[in-house]
DNA sequence: GCCAACGTTGGC
DNA sequence: GCCAACGTTGGC
């Protein structure tokens, strides 16, 4: 099963606000490979939710409950959402400078190319976030 | 608040 | 098809 990690800007829409729906829809997205890789998504693919900006960590896990169907916030056809349904919230945040200390991590995408908001991760890489996650070290 | 990185748009 | 101009994202 495929591992994603998907970023939010917390003004925008925050994992409290995530918490309270349980479930979303994943718009908005209007980039090329974001997009392709919110395509290729399935149903109970595990994803990592990150807050960019002012928080700049790993805050918790979600999982796929919808695959891709066309995205209605724009009237272009080209782009696509997804269903994510709420998972666990981390003991400790993965913030974003603990990322970049680990060096299985040293290739993410996040830190590769951090304007993509709808990445891949290998199982390492999501099983190293998710270890990080049960210490604040 | 600044700015680097990068994606998109539009004129040619 | 190229590239300058412009807009957005997101780290710092």
């Amino acid at each position: 099963m495929a591992k994603w990690l998907v970023k939010s800007d917390p003004d925008a829409y925050s994992w409290d606000k995530f918490e309270k729906d349980r479930i979303t829809d994943w718009d908005g997205v209007r980039n090329y490979q974001a997009r392709n890789n919110l395509s290729e998504m399935i149903e109970n693919d595990e994803v990592l939710f990150y807050h960019s900006n002012q928080d700049r960590a790993v805050i918790g896990t979600a999982f796929v409950s919808k695959e891709a169907f066309q995205d209605y916030t724009s009237d272009d056809q080209r782009w696509l959402a997804v269903g994510l349904s709420i998972g666990k919230k981390f003991l400790f945040p993965v913030t974003l400078e603990r990322i970049k200390k680990n060096e299985k991590l040293a290739n993410i995408a996040l830190i590769k190319q951090s304007r993509l908001s709808v990445m891949p991760l290998s199982e390492e890489e999501f099983q190293t976030i998710v270890e990080l996650s049960k210490t604040g070290e």
